[in-house]
RNA sequence: GGACCCGUAGCCUAGCCUGGAUAGGGCGACAGCCUCCUAAGCUGUAGAUCGCGGGUUCGAAUCCCGCCGGGUCCGCCA
């Protein structure tokens, strides 16, 4: 199945690949999108006015004058060398609104690929509550998931559980050792923020004192050699500090559907297996014991990845090949998010899954910290802004603002709404900027409720659904599209219209920011509409009905798109 | 020091991958709009050497080189 507006670009292309071979030339067709008023798509001539031996303008002239009619196409205008297509927009109109109404929750949605994409994202260590320095990786990793899904792709979301590293080791030997009673009461009564105590202190002695290193160094070294006993007491500690942050995640509608555990790869003998096939592909050398391989063919400069210890044991890096290579085996596609502080590891992991020959290799999405004004986050420090008081803090804020304008709602309606208000103002102030853009917080911006924010486009959302209240359009019902002639109704509907590109781009770009973008658009246009196009009192009986089905087109694109990006689509607000 | 990322109005940001027609928005400022479908809205004004300098090109915010500023990494840590 095609969306319209796809059909339209396919015979603008049409008809220039077959113009330009009648001129005498093959090439690649480039299409794109004039500025507003010169039509809807474009094609610059330049690059083959040296090919044509023609100025530009000459060719532009030659192809435009070839149109004669079409289904699409209405109008084809030569100007300053580019050619300017206008699409049927009566036809479009009628088109789009058809079809919107009929795919309703799946508008947008593309078709199946029949391919398996393991997403793994977040995957922090769990000793402690999640912070705003971190958040962007749950964000990015759950929106891109739902978008994959909505373009057509099986999903699985992973979380890689890391319960090998001193981190988590700490943790452990913390619980064990610290009396509760000489800690500061936790901040929150949550797992997570209960623990994060024992491992702050831990940390603290380990630093200061010897004995508590060489305690901790331990309990790191039974793991890599698969001490069950060990494993199991990591594993008791850890769980209550995930079981926190899935909590937090909850909240901003992030689940995932399967955690793997790190030490699963070493108790099944497939990190062995790994070292085994390093050593013997030819690129790794032994020094002291220990297993490395020369990065510089590989173009990473005069560095060395070590995989091997000189005592036998394996290294972060070696265990997450193994991971990988399972992950190859289940899936045509891998995705991960992971902070810019990962690009070297995840350097290293690539070059060695190239040498061990994956069936796949993973596609990397990066995204830069989250920064305080003085600096980085830093949860030994004190210096953090926890995820869970910032969606409190955007919980107080929102149900103030929704107190202030609805007093005829009850208590526990408005509670609803501030909390939809809330999480969508935390995912879309993170998801609308693109991932290697640093942010530094600023709860000004953090709790932004006007212009460029969620609040805005649900508000749309909401007052396309005031209007639909007072007005049922049934989805069978037959409507003139052709009567929506208004410039803002065009400009609402070419907008609708290029609903299903946009999802298709930011699938494979992976740029969920695309869609956020994208929806602020929709929003604005629908708010200007809003503003010129009375619905209720349009006068005429079909041209009242035609501008509620648009209204309704734009609530159902506005709810796909906000679901996309994890945001209630509130009918109300 | 080396590698990678970022640098667009007072602040935030789109566009950069795939070069193209006057660089879009938002916040803040200023001036307006609620007898009318929710003013979390709308309109208008002011505000940009697209970090700087070269190069490639008919054409550069976009591609290449150098420089400056900020970030990240450079561990037999994770």
């Amino acid at each position: 199945m095609k969306y319209p507006f796809e059909l339209f670009k396919e015979e603008v292309k049409n008809f220039i690949r077959a113009s330009l071979r009648e001129l005498g030339c093959e090439g690649e067709v480039k299409i794109e999108t004039p500025p507003a008023g010169k039509g809807d798509l474009s094609f610059a001539c330049f690059p083959f006015s040296k090919l044509l031996k023609k100025p530009p303008e000459k060719i532009a002239d030659e192809i435009a004058s070839r149109f004669k009619e079409s289904k699409w196409i209405s109008k084809v205008v030569s100007e300053n060398g580019y050619v300017n297509f206008f699409v049927n927009e009566k036809r479009l109109a009628q088109a789009t609104i058809d079809i919107i109404k009929k795919l309703d929750e799946s508008y947008g949605s593309l078709e199946k690929k029949h391919k398996k994409v393991i997403i793994e994202h977040t995957s922090a260590n769990p000793t402690g509550p999640l912070h705003v320095g971190r958040a962007r990786n749950p964000i990015l990793g759950d929106t891109l998931v739902r978008i994959y899904r909505f373009a057509g792709y099986d999903v699985e979301v992973q979380f890689y559980v890391d319960d090998m590293g001193k981190q988590v080791a700490a943790l452990a030997w913390g619980i064990k050792n610290i009396d509760p009673a000489t800690l500061t009461p936790p901040s929150r009564d949550k797992p997570d923020h209960y623990f994060v105590r024992f491992y702050q202190k831990a940390y603290q002695l380990m630093q200061e004192k010897e004995e508590v290193n060489r305690e901790i160094s331990k309990i790191v070294k039974e793991c890599e050699g698969g001490n069950e006993e060990i494993l199991k007491m990591i594993e008791k500690a850890y769980m209550k500090v995930l079981d926190g942050i899935k909590q937090s995640l909850e909240r901003l509608d992030i689940r995932f559907d399967r955690f793997v555990v790190e030490s699963t790869f070493v108790k099944n003998g497939s990190v062995a297996k790994v070292v085994e096939a390093l050593i013997k592909s030819g690129y790794a050398r032994k020094e002291n014991g220990a297993w490395y391989i020369d990065m510089k063919p590989f173009g990473i400069g005069d560095k060395r990845f070590y995989f091997v210890r000189s005592d036998g044991t394996t290294l972060y890096a070696t265990r997450d090949i193994a991971y990988h290579l399972w992950k190859a085996e289940r899936a045509d596609m891998l995705i991960n998010v992971l902070g810019e502080d990962h690009k070297l590891e995840a350097k290293q992991v690539e070059i060695a899954l190239k040498i061990l020959g994956a069936k796949v290799l993973p596609k990397v999405v990066f995204y830069s910290f989250i920064t305080l004004p003085g600096g980085k986050m830093s949860t030994r420090k004190g210096r953090v802004v926890y995820l869970d008081d910032l969606i409190d803090e955007a919980m107080e804020r929102a149900y103030e603002e929704v107190r202030k304008r609805r007093v005829d709602l009850s208590d526990e309606r408005l509670k609803k709404i501030a909390e939809a208000v809330a999480t969508g103002c935390v995912r879309y102030n993170i998801i609308r900027i693109q991932p290697e853009k640093d942010i530094v917080f600023k709860w000004e911006d953090a709790l932004n409720f006007e212009g460029n924010s969620a609040p805005f486009i649900q508000y749309a959302h909401a007052r396309a659904c005031s209007i639909l209240r007072k007005e049922k359009i049934e989805r069978e019902e037959e409507i003139d599209a052709t009567l929506l002639e208004h410039e803002q109704e065009i400009k609402l509907i070419k907008l609708l219209a290029g609903f299903p590109e946009v999802v298709n781009d930011a699938c494979e770009s992976n740029r969920p920011n695309l869609v956020a973008n994208y929806l602020f658009d929709v929003a604005s246009q629908f708010n200007q509409f809003y503003r010129d196009c009375p619905v209720l009192r349009a006068g005429d009986e079909n041209l009242k009905r035609a501008r509620l089905a648009l209204v309704d087109c734009t609530r159902i694109t506005l709810r796909n798109g906000l679901q996309l990006l994890g945001i209630k689509a509130l009918e109300e607000m």
